[in-house]
DNA sequence: TTTAAGTTGGTGAGTACTTACTAACTAATA
DNA sequence: TATTAGTTAGTAAGTACTCACCAACTTAAA
């Protein structure tokens, strides 16, 4: 939460989440980490005091960065589907300018060996959850969208297919306009769940 | 295609399944499998020339087995939405009498480091797809199914729904009962996708 | 103002271990 | 006798991480 971070350790997490997307996990080791930062291997246990540590501040990094963004736009005035589009367009957004980090979320169960980064990238997701819930709810109190389910169950399917569309683009090397594809799933979802 | 496989071959493909359920990617090891199958590690070595080709062997006789379930439940007669309904419900009974299978399939970007393995998972995807476009477009036409989206869309909804039904059950280390919730994911997308 | 002590962020060499894979050999079977 | 399926004992290359050491800077006291 408090995340006191210094210049250097951003650096690192910088020079990670690089290394994620151009060589995968098996690319993301100390001794490439280092040779990014143009220093030794040892410099790095000067920042962090494993690797795993380096992982889960990233991924830390990239939740807190997300709930601002989503936060600002949930807590606005706009209809609740305004909302939720906006949600997802700031998404694609980031996540086009940030294809790094997309790799780490949405190529699931990547660090399966520890249940610490495990963790981490379940908080990603539970970030989405809590700011998205609720404009749902209130979505469907206003007649915005379809009552023939919970909240949760509906936020469900819409987070699986974006997830889906996130995971297709990944594995494809980014190498379509996320933005297009992005865009036609969140209108036909939208399509399904307005009455 | 043509999987001629040996049954010692076949034995080698359990074992490493079930070490991928039990011990996730990194304890699917040359040494781990021969463990597995109580002898030395150069005798994997008479059966399959990489590990590599191992895990291939795995994934296609995943993506053959399937390929005969769902296409058996395709051909038939019933009504779209019946037909629909049993893929899943049949997708749902072989990963809960599977699970190592499911931590395969659903934990995407597992094996990065391979091209061939990557192929080997899209055909797994592939399947599904192949089977199941042709339901839903005729569901389509019978007026069993909505028709502001094309087939393809339809499925991307349906799939990634179920795909995250389905990670969130591996991620748990599938300590929830996959066949009540799994349920009502594919209710819930009756709902959405029926006029 | 000089000196002393402590901190920060580096280095290079090395640890103990794991990885996929191989060569050479052996025993049993066709 | 040739083939098959196993063995033992290795290999080179990699992994995260630790060690003793050091230069530059900051802080505080003489």
């Amino acid at each position: 939460m408090i995340a006191e971070i210094t210049d250097r350790q951003l650096e690192i997490i910088e020079a990670s989440s690089k290394l994620l997307t151009e060589k995968g996990v098996s690319g993301l080791t100390i001794k490439n980490i280092a040779k990014e930062m143009e220093f030794s291997e040892s410099a790095v246990y000067r920042h962090f005091k494993s690797k795993e540590d380096i992982i889960i501040a990233m991924l830390s990094y990239l939740a807190e960065n997300m709930n601002l963004r989503l936060t600002k736009i949930c807590k606005s005035e706009e209809p609740s589907i305004q909302k939720l589009v906006a949600v997802f367009q700031s998404q694609l957004d980031f996540f086009e300018a940030n294809p790094n980090f997309a790799v780490a979320v949405f190529s699931d169960g990547l660090f399966e060996e520890s249940q610490k980064i495990n963790e981490a990238i379940q908080r990603i997701m539970a970030v989405n959850m809590k700011n998205l819930i609720p404009v749902v709810a209130e979505g469907q109190s206003r007649g915005e969208f379809i009552n023939t389910m919970a909240p949760e169950e509906l936020m469900h399917i819409v987070m699986g297919s974006f997830r889906l569309q996130m995971y297709k683009w990944t594995i494809s090397n980014m190498n379509f306009n996320i933005q297009i594809d992005g865009k036609r799933v969140i209108n036909n979802l939208i399509k399904l769940i307005t009455p």
